[in-house]
DNA sequence: AGCACGCCGACT
DNA sequence: GTCGGCGTGCTC
């Protein structure tokens, strides 16, 4: 049998594989696919996964280099990781190689061997005596070699510290053949007894008839939308079915958003059930990382709980696929590989045959049009548990009225009264900074960042002012630059301006910031909680921060300070995000007894998606927008894919998205795909950002099918176009924003 | 991406 | 004189 020829995905951009002879003696019966190989690659070694094996190569045989070495005894992905990671590179027009360096921990990709945790042990070697002779001048030696005496099953190397043995000391014992050291592999943790460590709560007919649904759909793949409103017991939904699944002696995944959701979440799994738990979250260390992958892949883990990379976690025993929060943007990655990881969970579950669970009290407008198309089945809990109402949403015109800090006088005297009743407030606003403007009233002068098109916004805690976009700060001017006048005023308001205005207003009352900027230091979004759960009458202004996870019982009072952003931003999932955002912060409040009042605050009240998500609520206000995206041939009606290209010089990626419009246009003819559409090139929303300029082209197109017949040639073709070293580009596939 | 090569401006 | 800016080419 003629040795054959290795085609590697290796880490780098380029979007082919590379082929290699086989690494010398090693038998061909271990080159499988799965395996990683050390090869040379120009100038450099690298660790690349053998994908492919052929007979032939079409590398002229001179350039054909042989492997250096095979780093894994048997292959290292299971085949079901490796075929996912091919659809996405294909599914995304990303380089295979560099997918996997998304998809694999950083050990991994880095050639560690793919083994648990290995542990290296000390031990007195048989013939040591604590009088041998060459200790006698060697005291802390002599001292180490007792401690260890004491130990006839050896210390482990993490265990040095705490027995107060010192590593030079050891080594030089070691030198001298007193003692011995082994490598201990950690056993597989084996798990024993009933799974269920608590009672099951039990259910309302909404939740059984989930539960039951997806239990029934076991046996294959099957998309669920389980829409439930804030408190209606989606977890409890997902608990039930994942011990349904562990009985089966299966494995689920469950991917949660990229909050500080994780220790919540795995403290509800280990309280309920006795399984082996794995969480992946961005805080994870390297090693820990690698073990929590192996132990999934070896069938190890029972249930695995992480964010976004997660969805690669290779399991043995698939069972169930759970997405919490299915709407949330953080399952979108936004650099290199851009995929969406509640789309590739649905993928995956496909490949595995298992069922995927979507689950959100307000799902995105692409998973409830999959459910009205019948290929998601909607499961809806609309009871809240116990006798929790409903929030009442009001529309708060604020048209021609005089906002103080952003709060209208209705709004102050709405928040006089909760408090006097000794209940809790909740006021959001999704900008930070104590004013988005800072302008000189004399002259007009407004304060811009020197590297993109936009302006600074003023923290006035810090005398500085901060571009949001690209981090640049200076120190807040006290005169006009321009004109030397003293007259500099903030115009609008953030969450520092609200705060220290209600803090004037309200001064019998604590205020409580919380946004990326009071909760930097480590602790102090817990003191800030802490607080809030002791349950007096406070103040809490916030961001986003406030709307994701956490639970404010005795808020009964929640008020929207600016929801105009939401409709009319250029941006078309604008409208979505806000009605999302509106219904997550409502339901923070109101879940105890006294119901809760959301007052939003606008100067377009009467504004068609508005008056739905407040009237009618989140459902029909989804209606309505999926109405309007249908007009307007917009996701998920059209399907788009987005050219981003940025270069330093202005109008160079502007030119090279004229290429790439011209490749596609030439390409549409030879394919003869007709329904699809080029939007640009035009400039980025904001053109300069960082000091780079930056210009887009989009792609619509009314099939998935034609848009990525086109992809994969036009990407070729864009890969061979001129000035592609000096304009940086990159393609988002189903884009969630177009900025 | 990473790395090397090659060609023009302002420094010890 | 050369240190170093980034444009260009290549990676089996």
């Amino acid at each position: 049998m003629p040795t054959p020829i290795l085609r590697l995905a290796l880490p780098s951009p380029l979007r082919r594989l590379f082929d290699y002879h086989a690494p010398p003696g090693v038998p061909t019966a271990r080159l499988r696919p799965g395996v990683r190989l050390r090869v040379p690659f120009g100038r450099r070694e690298v660790v690349g996964v053998l994908v492919e094996l052929s007979e032939h190569s079409e590398v002229p045989p001179d350039k054909l280099k042989a492997a250096l070495e095979l780093l894994d005894p048997c292959p290292l992905l299971l085949p079901s990781l490796l075929r996912l990671c091919r659809w996405t590179a294909h599914y995304y027009q990303h380089s295979l190689g560099d997918t996997f360096g998304w998809a694999l921990p950083a050990l991994l990709r880095q050639g560690e061997p793919a083994e648990r945790c290995q542990e290296r042990w000390w031990h007195l070697a048989t013939d040591a005596r604590p009088d041998d002779p060459r200790l006698a001048r060697a005291p802390r030696q002599r001292e180490a070699l007792q401690t260890l005496a004491q130990h006839p099953h050896g210390v482990p190397q993490a265990l040095l510290g705490k027995l107060r043995l010192n590593k030079a000391s050891l080594d030089l014992l070691l030198a001298k053949g007193l003692l011995r050291t082994e490598i201990r592999h950690h056993a597989p943790r084996e798990r024993h007894g009933s799974w269920l460590l608590q009672a099951e709560l039990p259910l309302n007919d909404e939740q059984r008839e989930a539960v039951e649904a997806v239990r029934a759909g076991f046996g294959g793949f099957n998309a669920f939308l389980l829409a439930g409103v804030t408190g209606s017991g989606k977890t409890e939904v997902y608990l039930q079915l994942i011990h349904q699944v562990l009985e089966a002696g299966r494995q689920a995944l469950v991917l949660i958003p990229e909050i500080n959701l994780g220790p919540q979440t795995l403290e509800r799994f280990t309280r309920r059930f006795n399984a082996r738990v794995a969480l992946l979250h961005s805080g994870i260390g390297d090693r820990e990382r690698l073990d929590a992958w192996l132990a999934a892949r070896d069938g190890e883990a029972d249930i695995v709980i992480g964010t976004r990379s997660a969805l690669f976690t290779p399991l043995k025993h698939p069972g169930l696929i759970i997405v919490d929060e299915e709407h949330d943007a953080s399952y979108k990655q936004q650099e290199g590989l851009r995929y969406h990881a509640r789309d590739l969970a649905v993928v995956r579950a496909r490949q595995e045959e298992i069922p995927v669970l979507l689950g959100s009290a307000t799902p995105s407008l692409e998973s409830l049009h999959n459910a009205h198309a019948g290929r998601y089945a909607l499961l809806r809990l609309r009871q809240r548990a116990g006798q929790a109402r409903p929030p009442r949403f009001l529309r708060l015109d604020v048209k021609s009225r005089s906002l103080d800090a952003g709060i209208s006088p209705p709004l102050q005297q709405a928040i006089a009264r909760t408090l006097a009743a000794g209940q809790q407030v909740l006021v959001f606003l999704n900008r930070r900074g104590f004013a988005p403007t800072l302008l000189c009233h004399d002259c007009g002068w407004i304060a811009l960042c020197p590297r993109c098109d936009a302006r600074m916004t003023l923290h006035q805690r810090q005398r500085e002012l901060r571009c949001h976009h690209c981090g640049h700060s200076e120190r807040q001017p006290t005169a006009c630059p321009q004109c030397a006048q003293v007259d500099l005023r903030p115009v609008g308001a953030g969450t520092e301006r609200a705060e220290e205005r209600l803090a004037t207003l309200f001064p019998d009352h604590p205020v409580l910031r919380i946004d990326r900027d009071s909760t930097a230091r480590k602790e102090s979004l817990s003191r800030l909680l802490a607080t809030i759960h002791r349950g007096e009458p406070c103040l809490l202004v916030g961001t986003q921060m406030i709307a994701k996870g956490h639970h404010f019982p005795r808020v009964t009072l929640v008020a929207i300070l600016d929801a105009d952003g939401g409709l009319f931003s250029a941006d078309f999932r604008a409208s979505e995000r806000m009605a999302q955002l509106i219904v997550q912060v409502a339901g923070r409040a109101g879940r105890a007894e006294e119901p809760g009042t959301v007052i939003i605050q606008t100067h377009l009240a009467d504004h068609p998606l508005l008056v739905q998500l407040a009237e009618q609520g989140y459902f029909a206000f989804a209606e309505q927008a999926l109405a309007e995206r249908r007009a307007a041939g917009l996701p998920p009606f059209a399907h788009l894919a987005l050219l981003r290209a940025e270069a330093h010089r202005p109008g160079q990626a502007e030119d090279f998205l004229e290429q790439a419009a011209d490749e596609a246009r030439q390409l549409l003819a030879t394919l003869q795909l007709s329904s699809l559409e080029l939007l640009g090139p035009v400039p980025a929303p904001m053109e300069r950002r960082a000091g780079r300029h930056r210009a887009q082209l989009l792609l619509q197109a009314f099939g998935r099918a034609p848009l990525h017949r086109l992809l994969g040639p036009w990407l070729v073709a864009l890969e061979r176009l001129p000035g592609t070293r000096t304009v940086r580009w990159s393609l988002d596939v189903d884009p969630i924003d177009l900025y």
